[in-house]
DNA sequence: AAGCTAATAATAATAATTATCATTAAATAT
DNA sequence: ATATTTAATGATAATTATTATTATTAGCTT
Protein backbone atom coordinates (compact mmCIF):
# COMPACT_ATOMS: atom_id res chain seq x y z
CA UNK A 1 0.00 0.00 0.00
CA UNK A 2 2.76 2.17 0.74
CA UNK A 3 4.68 2.03 -2.35
CA UNK A 4 1.31 1.73 -4.47
CA UNK A 5 0.12 5.33 -2.79
CA UNK A 6 2.75 6.91 -3.71
CA UNK A 7 2.11 5.97 -7.63
CA UNK A 8 0.31 7.94 -9.90
CA UNK A 9 0.86 5.85 -12.62
CA UNK A 10 -1.10 2.80 -12.35
CA UNK A 11 2.29 0.44 -12.06
CA UNK A 12 1.61 -3.26 -12.93
CA UNK A 13 2.27 -6.20 -10.64
CA UNK A 14 6.16 -5.95 -11.61
CA UNK A 15 6.91 -2.82 -11.22
CA UNK A 16 5.34 -2.75 -7.81
CA UNK A 17 7.48 -6.14 -7.01
CA UNK A 18 10.79 -4.03 -8.14
CA UNK A 19 9.82 -1.28 -5.77
CA UNK A 20 8.81 -3.31 -2.70
CA UNK A 21 12.16 -5.12 -3.18
CA UNK A 22 14.03 -2.30 -1.67
CA UNK A 23 12.40 -2.30 1.63
CA UNK A 24 11.79 -6.36 1.22
CA UNK A 25 14.46 -7.42 -0.46
CA UNK A 26 13.70 -11.44 -0.26
CA UNK A 27 9.50 -11.22 -0.93
CA UNK A 28 8.59 -13.18 -3.60
CA UNK A 29 6.59 -11.66 -6.93
CA UNK A 30 4.21 -14.56 -6.07
CA UNK A 31 3.26 -12.89 -2.88
CA UNK A 32 3.19 -9.60 -4.63
CA UNK A 33 0.56 -10.65 -6.82
CA UNK A 34 -1.23 -12.36 -3.92
CA UNK A 35 -1.68 -9.58 -2.01
CA UNK A 36 -2.66 -7.35 -4.67
CA UNK A 37 -5.72 -9.71 -5.37
CA UNK A 38 -6.63 -9.66 -1.92
CA UNK A 39 -6.26 -5.93 -1.53
CA UNK A 40 -8.35 -5.29 -4.86
CA UNK A 41 -11.07 -7.91 -3.65
CA UNK A 42 -11.10 -6.03 -0.55
CA UNK A 43 -11.85 -2.71 -2.29
CA UNK A 44 -8.94 -1.12 -1.31
CA UNK A 45 -7.32 -1.01 -4.17
CA UNK A 46 -8.47 -1.21 -7.94
CA UNK A 47 -7.16 -3.53 -10.66
CA UNK A 48 -7.50 -2.36 -13.22
CA UNK A 49 -8.18 -4.29 -16.52
CA UNK A 50 -7.33 -2.32 -19.04
CA UNK A 51 -6.25 -3.00 -22.93
CA UNK A 52 -2.82 -4.20 -23.49
CA UNK A 53 -2.75 -7.52 -21.80
CA UNK A 54 -1.41 -6.39 -18.78
CA UNK A 55 -3.16 -5.19 -15.30
CA UNK A 56 -2.38 -2.60 -13.56
CA UNK A 57 -3.31 -1.43 -10.07
CA UNK A 58 -4.67 1.91 -8.92
CA UNK A 59 -4.75 3.67 -5.59
CA UNK A 60 -7.74 5.72 -6.50
CA UNK A 61 -10.58 3.42 -5.72
CA UNK A 62 -13.13 6.07 -7.35
CA UNK A 63 -14.84 5.40 -10.79
CA UNK A 64 -12.78 7.54 -12.89
CA UNK A 65 -11.39 7.30 -16.52
CA UNK A 66 -8.12 6.53 -17.96
CA UNK A 67 -6.20 7.86 -21.22
CA UNK A 68 -3.30 4.53 -22.42
CA UNK A 69 -1.21 5.95 -24.89
CA UNK A 70 -1.12 3.25 -27.24
CA UNK A 71 2.31 3.96 -28.03
CA UNK A 72 4.29 4.45 -24.55
CA UNK A 73 1.71 1.82 -22.78
CA UNK A 74 1.32 4.27 -19.76
CA UNK A 75 -1.97 5.16 -18.26
CA UNK A 76 -3.45 8.53 -16.89
CA UNK A 77 -6.15 9.60 -15.15
CA UNK A 78 -8.50 12.07 -17.07
CA UNK A 79 -9.58 15.12 -14.68
CA UNK A 80 -13.40 14.37 -14.72
CA UNK A 81 -15.62 11.95 -13.53
CA UNK A 82 -17.93 9.32 -14.58
CA UNK A 83 -21.36 8.18 -13.65
CA UNK A 84 -23.43 5.62 -15.14
CA UNK A 85 -26.28 8.60 -15.50
CA UNK A 86 -24.08 9.63 -18.50
CA UNK A 87 -25.43 7.30 -20.27
CA UNK A 88 -28.85 5.85 -22.22
CA UNK A 89 -30.28 8.84 -19.83
CA UNK A 90 -32.22 8.24 -16.41
CA UNK A 91 -34.06 5.40 -18.16
CA UNK A 92 -32.05 2.32 -17.55
CA UNK A 93 -33.94 -0.37 -18.96
CA UNK A 94 -31.09 -1.90 -20.99
CA UNK A 95 -30.04 -2.89 -17.23
CA UNK A 96 -33.01 -5.68 -17.55
CA UNK A 97 -31.80 -8.55 -15.79
CA UNK A 98 -28.42 -7.89 -15.34
CA UNK A 99 -26.51 -6.76 -11.69
CA UNK A 100 -24.17 -3.55 -12.81
CA UNK A 101 -21.16 -3.61 -10.50
CA UNK A 102 -19.14 -1.03 -12.90
CA UNK A 103 -18.37 0.94 -15.46
CA UNK A 104 -14.54 1.43 -16.89
CA UNK A 105 -13.97 4.56 -19.64
CA UNK A 106 -11.01 4.47 -21.58
CA UNK A 107 -9.83 6.52 -23.64
CA UNK A 108 -6.79 5.36 -25.97
CA UNK A 109 -4.32 7.77 -28.19
CA UNK A 110 -1.02 8.94 -27.62
CA UNK A 111 -0.23 10.56 -24.77
CA UNK A 112 1.13 14.06 -24.98
CA UNK A 113 4.68 13.10 -24.96
CA UNK A 114 4.63 10.84 -27.96
CA UNK A 115 2.25 12.71 -29.44
CA UNK A 116 4.75 15.57 -29.41
CA UNK A 117 7.98 13.68 -30.44
CA UNK A 118 6.09 11.53 -33.13
CA UNK A 119 5.61 15.34 -35.18
CA UNK A 120 8.95 14.29 -37.03
CA UNK B 1 -14.97 -11.96 -42.14
CA UNK B 2 -17.95 -14.30 -43.11
CA UNK B 3 -17.52 -16.24 -40.26
CA UNK B 4 -17.16 -13.22 -37.79
CA UNK B 5 -20.27 -11.39 -39.20
CA UNK B 6 -22.62 -14.11 -37.98
CA UNK B 7 -21.60 -13.37 -34.89
CA UNK B 8 -22.95 -10.55 -32.33
CA UNK B 9 -21.33 -12.63 -29.22
CA UNK B 10 -17.47 -10.90 -29.98
CA UNK B 11 -15.41 -14.49 -30.15
CA UNK B 12 -11.69 -14.83 -29.51
CA UNK B 13 -9.54 -15.76 -32.03
CA UNK B 14 -9.89 -19.40 -30.89
CA UNK B 15 -13.56 -19.43 -31.19
CA UNK B 16 -13.09 -17.97 -34.73
CA UNK B 17 -10.33 -20.94 -35.46
CA UNK B 18 -12.79 -23.59 -34.74
CA UNK B 19 -15.61 -21.85 -36.76
CA UNK B 20 -13.36 -21.36 -39.71
CA UNK B 21 -12.09 -24.79 -39.47
CA UNK B 22 -14.90 -26.27 -40.48
CA UNK B 23 -15.08 -24.54 -44.12
CA UNK B 24 -11.09 -24.69 -44.48
CA UNK B 25 -10.31 -27.50 -42.46
CA UNK B 26 -6.09 -27.12 -42.54
CA UNK B 27 -6.00 -23.58 -41.52
CA UNK B 28 -3.71 -22.74 -39.09
CA UNK B 29 -4.50 -20.93 -35.87
CA UNK B 30 -1.88 -18.65 -36.72
CA UNK B 31 -2.91 -17.52 -39.73
CA UNK B 32 -6.48 -16.65 -37.94
CA UNK B 33 -4.32 -14.05 -35.68
CA UNK B 34 -2.60 -12.78 -38.47
CA UNK B 35 -5.94 -11.87 -40.51
CA UNK B 36 -7.35 -10.84 -38.01
CA UNK B 37 -4.99 -8.19 -37.31
CA UNK B 38 -4.93 -6.81 -40.69
CA UNK B 39 -8.55 -6.43 -40.65
CA UNK B 40 -8.64 -4.51 -37.38
CA UNK B 41 -5.73 -2.22 -38.35
CA UNK B 42 -7.24 -1.62 -42.01
CA UNK B 43 -10.21 -0.88 -39.65
CA UNK B 44 -13.27 -3.47 -41.08
CA UNK B 45 -13.59 -4.63 -37.68
CA UNK B 46 -12.57 -4.00 -34.37
CA UNK B 47 -10.22 -5.80 -31.90
CA UNK B 48 -11.70 -5.32 -28.39
CA UNK B 49 -9.19 -4.99 -25.42
CA UNK B 50 -11.38 -5.64 -22.82
CA UNK B 51 -10.77 -6.74 -19.40
CA UNK B 52 -10.26 -10.77 -19.01
CA UNK B 53 -7.58 -10.95 -20.53
CA UNK B 54 -8.14 -12.63 -23.69
CA UNK B 55 -9.15 -10.40 -27.32
CA UNK B 56 -12.42 -10.61 -28.60
CA UNK B 57 -13.28 -9.17 -32.32
CA UNK B 58 -15.99 -7.28 -33.73
CA UNK B 59 -17.67 -6.67 -36.84
CA UNK B 60 -19.43 -3.48 -35.57
CA UNK B 61 -16.66 -0.84 -36.03
CA UNK B 62 -19.00 1.92 -34.45
CA UNK B 63 -17.63 3.26 -31.45
CA UNK B 64 -20.39 1.23 -28.87
CA UNK B 65 -20.32 0.20 -25.42
CA UNK B 66 -20.00 -3.06 -23.90
CA UNK B 67 -21.11 -5.55 -20.88
CA UNK B 68 -19.10 -7.93 -19.87
CA UNK B 69 -19.80 -10.61 -17.69
CA UNK B 70 -17.31 -11.84 -14.92
CA UNK B 71 -18.68 -14.77 -14.31
CA UNK B 72 -19.68 -16.29 -17.99
CA UNK B 73 -17.10 -13.74 -19.50
CA UNK B 74 -19.54 -12.90 -22.19
CA UNK B 75 -19.54 -9.77 -23.42
CA UNK B 76 -23.07 -7.97 -25.00
CA UNK B 77 -23.50 -4.97 -26.51
CA UNK B 78 -25.37 -2.17 -24.99
CA UNK B 79 -28.22 -0.17 -26.68
CA UNK B 80 -27.04 3.22 -27.03
CA UNK B 81 -23.98 5.13 -28.68
CA UNK B 82 -21.54 6.68 -26.86
CA UNK B 83 -19.28 9.82 -27.65
CA UNK B 84 -16.68 11.85 -26.06
CA UNK B 85 -19.11 14.69 -25.43
CA UNK B 86 -20.62 12.66 -22.93
CA UNK B 87 -17.42 13.50 -20.63
CA UNK B 88 -16.29 16.98 -19.27
CA UNK B 89 -18.71 18.93 -21.32
CA UNK B 90 -17.91 20.61 -24.07
CA UNK B 91 -14.94 22.03 -23.54
CA UNK B 92 -11.93 19.76 -24.29
CA UNK B 93 -9.62 20.97 -22.49
CA UNK B 94 -8.32 17.33 -20.75
CA UNK B 95 -6.82 16.52 -24.21
CA UNK B 96 -3.97 19.26 -24.15
CA UNK B 97 -1.32 17.38 -25.86
CA UNK B 98 -2.87 14.59 -26.65
CA UNK B 99 -4.01 12.80 -29.61
CA UNK B 100 -7.50 10.81 -28.70
CA UNK B 101 -8.02 8.15 -31.25
CA UNK B 102 -10.65 5.70 -29.45
CA UNK B 103 -12.94 5.37 -26.68
CA UNK B 104 -14.15 2.07 -24.89
CA UNK B 105 -16.73 2.00 -22.18
CA UNK B 106 -17.45 -1.14 -20.34
CA UNK B 107 -19.45 -2.13 -18.14
CA UNK B 108 -19.10 -5.54 -15.73
CA UNK B 109 -21.11 -6.90 -13.89
CA UNK B 110 -23.51 -9.93 -14.03
CA UNK B 111 -25.54 -10.56 -17.15
CA UNK B 112 -29.02 -11.35 -17.14
CA UNK B 113 -28.51 -15.45 -17.22
CA UNK B 114 -25.94 -15.37 -14.88
CA UNK B 115 -27.68 -12.87 -12.09
CA UNK B 116 -30.58 -15.15 -12.72
CA UNK B 117 -29.52 -18.37 -11.78
CA UNK B 118 -27.04 -17.00 -9.07
CA UNK B 119 -30.43 -16.34 -7.03
CA UNK B 120 -30.16 -19.55 -5.49
C1' DA C 1 8.72 -25.30 24.36
C1' DA C 2 5.46 -27.96 21.45
C1' DG C 3 1.90 -27.78 18.29
C1' DC C 4 -1.26 -25.48 15.21
C1' DT C 5 -2.27 -22.10 11.57
C1' DA C 6 -1.52 -18.90 8.07
C1' DA C 7 1.74 -16.58 4.99
C1' DT C 8 5.62 -16.91 2.13
C1' DA C 9 9.46 -18.16 -1.37
C1' DA C 10 10.68 -20.80 -4.93
C1' DT C 11 9.31 -22.99 -8.63
C1' DA C 12 6.33 -25.15 -12.03
C1' DA C 13 2.32 -24.83 -14.85
C1' DT C 14 -0.94 -22.40 -17.74
C1' DA C 15 -2.75 -19.91 -21.55
C1' DA C 16 -3.07 -16.36 -24.96
C1' DT C 17 -0.50 -14.33 -28.22
C1' DT C 18 3.48 -13.51 -31.13
C1' DA C 19 7.64 -14.87 -33.73
C1' DT C 20 10.11 -17.90 -36.72
C1' DC C 21 10.90 -20.34 -40.77
C1' DA C 22 10.50 -23.92 -44.12
C1' DT C 23 6.93 -24.89 -47.42
C1' DT C 24 3.28 -23.79 -50.51
C1' DA C 25 0.60 -20.95 -53.36
C1' DA C 26 0.06 -16.93 -56.14
C1' DA C 27 1.71 -13.49 -59.20
C1' DT C 28 4.77 -11.85 -62.61
C1' DA C 29 8.23 -12.14 -66.04
C1' DT C 30 10.51 -14.63 -69.69
C1' DA D 1 3.88 -22.50 -70.98
C1' DT D 2 7.71 -22.37 -67.96
C1' DA D 3 10.78 -20.13 -64.92
C1' DT D 4 11.34 -16.77 -61.36
C1' DT D 5 10.02 -13.69 -57.87
C1' DT D 6 6.90 -12.55 -54.20
C1' DA D 7 3.64 -13.21 -50.72
C1' DA D 8 0.86 -16.19 -47.64
C1' DT D 9 0.49 -20.16 -44.94
C1' DG D 10 1.14 -24.16 -41.55
C1' DA D 11 3.70 -25.98 -38.14
C1' DT D 12 6.02 -25.11 -34.34
C1' DA D 13 8.75 -22.61 -30.96
C1' DA D 14 9.16 -18.64 -27.99
C1' DT D 15 7.34 -15.15 -25.11
C1' DT D 16 4.94 -13.13 -21.29
C1' DA D 17 1.79 -12.29 -17.69
C1' DT D 18 -0.48 -14.67 -14.44
C1' DT D 19 -1.88 -18.55 -11.50
C1' DA D 20 -1.07 -22.92 -9.07
C1' DT D 21 1.68 -25.86 -6.19
C1' DT D 22 4.24 -27.13 -2.30
C1' DA D 23 7.77 -27.30 1.01
C1' DT D 24 9.36 -24.02 4.31
C1' DT D 25 9.01 -20.25 7.50
C1' DA D 26 7.01 -17.20 10.73
C1' DG D 27 3.51 -15.96 13.96
C1' DC D 28 0.22 -17.44 17.63
C1' DT D 29 -1.94 -20.47 21.19
C1' DT D 30 -1.75 -23.44 24.72
MN1 LIG E 1 -6.50 5.89 -12.14
MN1 LIG F 1 -19.82 -4.98 -29.81
ZN1 LIG G 1 2.96 7.75 -24.71
ZN1 LIG H 1 -22.88 -14.35 -17.41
Amino acid sequence: MQVLGEHIDHPSADTIYEEVRKFLPRISLGTVYRNLEIMSESGSILKLETGGSIKRFDPNTHSHPHFRCVKCGSIEDLPFGIDSSMFAGTDEDWIKGRKVQSLHVEYTGLCADCNGNTKS
